[in-house]
DNA sequence: CAAAATTTTGAAAACGTTTTCATAATCAGC
DNA sequence: GCTGATTATGAAAACGTTTTCAAAATTTTG
């Protein structure tokens, strides 16, 4: 009924259960014909390593924890797909959990690391508080995804928002647009700032201002939002830099039911590249993120950390990329 | 440096190791007196039980397995939160594992449960193969979300997706439309095959038929070639449902690009009520699936399930809400 | 061929719990 | 105060590995 264990194969080899362990992780140091014995023996009764009882010995969990917020990413389930198939590679697990501000959470993720539930922490920003306590009673291994963690040691994983919001003004002057506005993402997220960084100094570097700055959220009503506060408006932007996707179809949609058009009236840029993007009317000019990227190489720069809690690791800016579609064109030339 | 562990709080309390378990997982059966001792004890050297050490006695892992496929569900995300909230609440933690196509990983899969890594399957839809296997070997936990598992025994949780698309037939045929079509999903899913079915029968209650039938999948380019076909026919449908909002809204968006106007000159209805259907222009009549509340089901079957192997678990209908926006109107009167 | 060096193996302890079985302590009834 | 029933506790085994330490087997060296 049970399964086959060591001792089994080990009585069926005729060795003792320490040289099957020794077979199975560490062929080398054991003599080729009792390697071959043990092997059979293995295949014979079909034997299969017990990771419980593995992990209580070695106190590891083959598991990365990956935190989310209840809000997840607007891209989550992407980055998700990239983290599963780097870890499933490397032979980890893939926890997920939800420590949303909850207190009672908050202890049952320290308990977690603290007899080691999972073996490192994947986080996508927003919470530094648990993080905090949690690193300072602990070193554990931990990396951020999209979001710089304040203040923490933490190495992250992003997209280069500087340089992409930088390139998607950089498009906008190209087709003569002088007159550009900006509607931010979450400032209390480094993504946000940065992108904001990105837009203004851009906009410096060729001796422009902006005075249309919109401060709001990564979600589509900010992006409605944003568009009714732009129809109030006697000396309107030509261009709108939307922080992400969803916030520049709310923008659009609003417009669209006061017959404004896109790009004819006003040219509109998000940023990510969700799938819809490209399926929208009018299809969306924005900055594609490489979500499954970002999702392995955090897994990545999490392993090497596990491997080697004293590595210093630095962080790791991957490229978006402009994707110039329907939504931007030239300025209206009234 | 190592946690305190069970012994230790024995020793302090002066009591045995025995006991100590005891009065944590059933303390009614401990003298009030020593309980309380062993309570100050377990507060004063801040003791966690540690999960690898029961979970290898117990044989048990307190984890369910999220099985996903390499597209993950539409709405993954919210079901997943649903998922996680609810597995929480029981104490169980939420493994997501990938196990599309490879068979290397579908021995790894059964391998985890063969040596209880998880304590049962949540799926959602599209590994009937592995999962055959898994059971015929094996008794197990699963239950599926959101899809019928063809000739497996395995409870399930979804929308009623038969009456839910009988509901927008009907709301069609109240605004007066009488040639109606249907852009279906996935019918290799059931869910596919169940709103087709009900599109079917409702209209047959009244004793319509439909000749534009468009069978495609879940996705927005489905809902782009949909509308290139019904851009070829000369004898139109005056409304469409697509039986997911992004073939919803690839199907609005080609139709925009010649000019055709949603809800004036068609009407089109989507399935599902994702976060964008309320912000695209026009805004998406649709069905509201309960994303989460599918979680949360699937959970308790599956608790339900692991509680009583034996169990004989009902399917959970969870109803759909029809939200009528400003993509359906009348038929035009020509 | 003996001694030294090396390789290969095994016995036993450890990881941290839970549970069975038996014993000790308490209580009720007379 | 004594017997029998009940309740509370402890000793020890078990869950399935890995690893240390030492011993045995093998190989190399002079």
């Amino acid at each position: 009924m049970s399964n086959p264990k060591l001792t089994d194969v080990a009585r069926l080899a005729g060795v003792s259960p320490a040289t099957v362990s020794r077979a199975i992780n560490q062929p080398a140091i054991v003599n080729a014909k009792t390697l071959e014995r043990i092997q059979q023996a293995i295949q014979q009764i079909g034997y299969e390593t017990n990771t419980a009882g593995r992990n209580l010995r070695l106190r590891r969990s083959d598991a990365l924890l990956v935190m989310i917020s209840d809000a997840p990413s607007r891209f989550f389930s992407q980055i998700l797909m990239g983290v599963e198939a780097e870890a499933s590679e490397a032979g980890y697990n893939v926890l997920v959990s939800n420590t949303q501000e909850n207190p009672e959470r908050g202890r049952r993720l320290y308990a977690s690391i603290q007899q080691s539930l999972a073996d490192g922490i994947l986080t996508f920003g927003g919470h530094n508080q648990e993080l905090g306590d949690l690193i300072s009673n602990h070193p554990i291994p931990i990396v951020g995804v999209n979001e710089h963690l304040e203040d923490l040691p933490v190495p992250v994983t992003t997209v280069d928002n500087l340089s992409a919001s930088r390139a998607i003004v950089r498009h906008l002057l190209e087709l003569g647009h002088r007159k550009i506005g900006h509607v931010t993402g979450t400032t209390t997220l480094s993504s946000g700032r940065d992108r904001l960084e990105g837009f203004l100094s851009e906009l410096q570097q060729v001796g422009l201002t902006s005075t249309w700055i919109c401060n709001k959220h990564y979600n589509v009503e900010s992006g409605r939002e944003a568009a009714e506060e732009w129809l109030c408006l006697t000396d309107r932007p030509t261009a709108v830099f939307c922080s992400c996707d969803e916030a520049a179809f709310g923008f659009i949609a609003a417009l669209r039911r006061k017959e404004i058009r896109v790009p004819e009236d006003v040219s509109v840029v998000g940023f990510d590249d969700i799938p819809l993007a490209d399926h929208y009317c009018p299809a969306l000019t924005t900055v594609r993120q490489p979500h499954r990227e970002l999702g392995t190489t955090a897994v990545r720069m999490l392993l090497e950390r596990i491997h080697d809690v004293e590595a210093s690791i630095p962080n790791q800016l991957l490229e978006g990329k402009l994707i110039v579609r329907e939504s931007t064109g030239r300025p209206p030339t009234t």
